[in-house]
DNA sequence: GTCTATAACGAGATAGAC
DNA sequence: GTCTATCTCGTTATAGAC
């Protein structure tokens, strides 16, 4: 018996698959808001009402593959993070920057579905505030690290940001320096700037050579974030970026 | 007989500018990818062929509604760049950034058309590069005003970026050292990273006090171009910026 | 229990005849 | 410019196959 509830299971892991797969390609031809659940079970031989055993709705579908873009992207993250050398937090910077931006560049459908316009009519529920967070996590914990191994110099803050910079570290980041959290929230941003205007045909006859700009553009991100170019010491345990998922 | 022509010619422009006016309205309702000219005509009680009287298709609509947030953007950016202080650079750059955001936040739908997802289907003609660049020309005039009055320190330029900055420096602004221009191109995306974050939403449970947050962000943006607080020696003559349009 | 198929709803878009 | 016949859509109710 285990073996047909096995079965079911892994049909049912299958068939959602080839459900998002193929919404994944709509949503390159058509837009997020034109993701249609009536013509991804057209594509894949179905009728639309057998779609709803797997998605209760058409916003659950695009939850869904909202979930999973912010996945990839944050996997993406994590292992370029994983892949640096742990002393050298710009280096750990950089890596994750451009994970970050080689994944958009490779999947520009799915970067616009989380990182672009808001699809109207549809309201993000709660999961997928997690999946959101890993990017931001992992820069995060480079600075953590850097911040313990004496890799980091603190950015200035302005009296008139204070309290804002203390509201927030104390919800993002309540073990580091208010200063450093706030800027790290602005790198942030900025750093999707970036990828977006890249993603999004902005640098269209303005930036020819990409590659070269995007990494410099990324290290000054990490000079400004106070990041030096390598620790005096080891950090002797690398922070492992909490997933933010309960 | 010019005044049935003048009749004529105000009744056309009155009737284009309400098409863009619903046409604006059902941008924020569905989206630039559900753009409808029928539901347009229907809302203005025409019937759907009249509109073409005006607009030769869907894409040419969406193209002159791409040209007017252009310039909205732009005009804003302008005027608050002509009513800051010309002898204090970052003065200039914060209130140009400030402008831009309050724009963006004031027509979230207008700022998602034209820097958020594109829009399938739909590419851009030749029409909006103009008025898409009138707010980095903006930028471009503060920091060559600064530059020319001694208001700068010139941001440093790896070798690698070298080639490529000049390249960058020879097409977009040619009078300014090439370190200078890349950096400009930078913050110019980074700064736009800012406001699109907090359009999108991506700051919701995160930056409170946005106010200050971006006015903060775009002070160290204005620094790391290398303006200076004030410049020794007040500009002569402050820099128009170009139109970029022939 | 788990799934798929049929049929239908109300709403909207679209095409073409008039 | 109007009308109509025919599409699409998301979603649900129901009935039957495994």
């Amino acid at each position: 018996m285990t073996s047909v509830q096995g079965a079911r299971a892994r049909a049912r892991i299958e068939i959602t698959a080839a459900i998002k797969d193929e919404a994944r390609t709509q949503l390159a031809a058509e837009g997020a808001a034109r993701l249609s659940l009536r013509a991804v079970a057209r594509e894949l031989g179905m009728v639309s009402s057998a779609l709803y055993r797997y998605f209760p709705s058409r916003d659950d579908l695009l939850t869904a593959l909202i979930v999973d873009a912010y996945d990839a992207v944050g996997a993406a993250a994590e292992r370029a993070d994983g892949a640096a050398g742990p002393d050298d937090p710009i280096g750990r910077w950089t890596a994750v920057c451009r994970a970050v931006r080689d994944w958009a560049v490779a999947h520009p459908h799915e970067y616009a579905l989380i990182y672009g316009s808001p699809v109207p009519g549809y309201t993000a529920p709660q999961d997928t505030v997690g999946p959101a967070s890993r990017v931001g996590l992992v820069l995060i914990a480079i600075a953590r690290d850097a911040l313990a191994a004496d890799g980091i110099a603190l950015p200035p803050l302005s009296p008139e940001l204070r309290p804002e910079a203390e509201r927030l570290a104390a919800d993002v980041a309540p073990d580091l320096p208010p200063a450093l959290a706030v800027t790290l929230v602005a790198a942030w941003s900025q750093l999707f700037g970036l990828v977006s205007f890249e993603v999004f045909g902005q640098f269209n006859r303005i930036v020819e050579d990409r590659d070269t700009f995007f990494t410099s553009a990324a290290t000054r991100l990490a000079h400004e974030v106070g990041l030096l170019p390598r620790t005096k010491r080891p950090a002797r345990t690398r922070t492992q970026p909490r997933t933010g998922r309960a």
